[in-house]
RNA sequence: GGCGGCGUAGCCAAGCGGCCUAAGGCGACGGUUUGCAAAACCGUUAUUCAUGGGUUCGAAUCCCAUCGCCGCCUCCA
């Protein structure tokens, strides 16, 4: 059994093979960084973080590059639309460069509490102007190319392929374009790969062709190539961008290259908020900071971020994923079903007796590594391999509540949710603080609750249930869950 | 107008020709445990997969039609 990808350039599920034995080199569009990260970013980066994870379970030495678009494009090829960055940074009276720093910083602070990890390098587009010009020269010089008007634009008559990865037909698609056709081009499909900037465009550069600035599409071929050579493995991205931001890609690319730009294809299927596509207008345009804080209308209470990536991963990475409150809410209890046990788990194991770890729970570990691995070959099942968890989670609770479990069977049994919860699925956390952050003195609080719970404790051993119930309950307002055990009463909090 | 996808229990969701009288999670209900809770555990919760036809020995899974929903075709993850 080995990986295999839904490939969206042959619409087939293929088995995954690298250019190059071992290594696995993989592009993903990153974010355009004029706005605070909202849960469409959320489920797309969850779920190429989930594939990069894999890839090095599997033992792939994987170089991981993701871009940071900091110039806006134009929204449209005739001129018309503004340019993202330019608006935040009137908006915001600030240089286009500092929004996009701000929000670059944001946006990693919040995959950071996703739990993705950071990509091997995040490239960003004004740092490679100079590489974007040389691309431009290459497609004039070799006739894919032209200029007109200050302008250069791709000449999709001289690249036959254009539409293989979107299915498109040039000719079908005119019939209901939006857009409308500029006088300088050939054919109103060819798209701009260098653009002539006004003289109010913010962020412009000296060119051959005089001042302007990139093309849309042209960021990612050029950081793509320079960062990972030619024929890269793998190159994913949210389904919107298959056209034309993908399409373009390859034909820049190939024409300049003369080969195949990218393996695989991987697209990730779209976000909606209460069945609906997330927009401003619609008043369902959640940010990940407002879903951590709990400060959107639409939302009754905070949810833990890994919740969040718990939702995600709920779902398979091609079918549409639908935000709610009862959604998160449903992840947000499994996520503390799993947490709960993992944590009773690790506590149990600084206890439990020494002796063999237990064939029986070997063999058990092996069987859900066996379901595990095979969910998530299959074109990463992340639905399946979570319910694997879920397994993993009853099998547990069940160890822990027998006496002769060995401290060896409970470490195997902490290996295995540490490497499949953990290092591939990213929900299973080396440590779990008992407070949430938020700037609360752990030490301090875990003292005082302390001093409450031994109280509480007098008071039961003396009948005094009221007291007792009490305490509990007043904790219980301040989102201080006491839990009374064997071996003595625990809080968390929630 | 063109292209694509989806419709599985109260909710989220996997399954995509026989192992399905359909995984897993949430919720609900009953039980064990508890001073009472919480957590945990056990059990129950879809003879049925939008609807109607068809193909097949056999369909949630393939085909056709109908209804409903969603996305893309403009930057957007």
């Amino acid at each position: 059994m080995s990986l295999k990808l839904y490939n969206s350039l042959t619409r087939t599920l293929e088995g995954f093979k690298p250019v190059e034995a071992g290594k696995a080199r993989v592009y993903v569009c990153g974010p355009t960084v004029y706005g605070h990260s909202h849960l469409g970013h959320a489920k797309s980066y969850v779920s190429f973080d989930v594939l990069i994870r894999y890839l090095r379970y599997l033992g792939y030495d994987v170089t991981y590059v993701q871009n940071i678009t900091d110039v806006g494009h134009l929204t449209d090829d005739a001129d018309e639309g503004e340019d993202k960055l330019d608006v935040a940074a009137r908006r915001e009276k600030k240089h286009p460069l500092a929004i996009a720093d701000f929000y670059t910083e944001s946006y990693f602070q919040d995959m950071d509490r996703l739990n993705n990890l950071r990509p091997d390098i995040c490239p960003r587009a004004t740092g490679h102007i100079v590489e974007q010009i040389e691309l431009v020269k290459t497609l004039i010089e070799k006739g894919f190319a032209y200029e007109s008007g200050g302008s250069v634009y791709f000449d999709i008559s001289k690249f036959a392929e254009y539409g293989k990865l979107s299915g498109r037909k040039v000719d079908e698609m005119m019939a209901g374009a939006r857009v409308e056709v500029s006088q300088e081009k050939k054919n109103p499909a060819d798209f701009a790969v260098w653009k002539k900037a006004e003289a109010n465009h913010i962020m412009q550069w000296p060119s051959p062709w005089g001042m302007g600035y990139p093309g849309w599409h042209l960021e990612c071929t050029v950081m793509s190539m320079k960062y990972l050579g030619d024929a890269v493995d793998i190159h994913g991205g949210g389904l919107e961008n298959q056209f034309p931001h993908h399409e373009c890609e390859i034909a820049q690319a190939e024409a300049a290259t003369g080969r195949q730009f990218v393996r695989y294809w991987i697209h990730n299927n779209m976000v909606t908020v209460d069945g609906q596509k997330m927009g401003k207008s619609l008043g369902n345009f959640i940010l990940l900071k407002e879903v951590f804080a709990g400060s959107h209308q639409k939302l009754s209470r905070a949810y833990d971020p890994l919740a969040v990536r718990q939702l995600v991963l709920n779902s398979h990475y091609r079918s549409p994923l639908d935000f709610s409150d009862a959604s998160l809410h449903g992840a947000q209890s499994g996520y503390d079903r799993i947490k709960q046990a993992v944590t009773a788990l690790r506590d149990k194991l600084k206890k439990a007796p020494s002796g063999e770890a237990d064939k029986k729970v070997q063999e058990r570990i092996e069987q859900f590594r066996g379901k595990f691995e095979e969910a998530m070959n299959d074109d990463l099942n992340t639905s399946v391999a979570l319910s694997v968890i879920f397994d993993m989670v009853r099998y547990a609770n069940d160890l822990l509540g027998r006496k002769d479990t060995s401290r060896q069977s409970l470490e195997k049994l902490n290996e295995i949710f540490t490497a499949l919860g953990g290092d591939v699925l990213g929900i299973v956390q080396e440590e779990y603080a008992q407070v949430g952050g938020g700037g609360v003195d752990e030490q301090l609080l875990d003292g005082l609750v302390g001093i409450l719970i031994d109280m509480r404790a007098k008071a039961r051993a003396d009948k005094d249930f009221a007291t007792a119930d009490s305490v509990r309950d007043k904790l219980g307002a301040l989102g201080i869950v006491l839990e009374d055990s064997p071996e003595g009463t625990k809080w968390k909090k929630v």
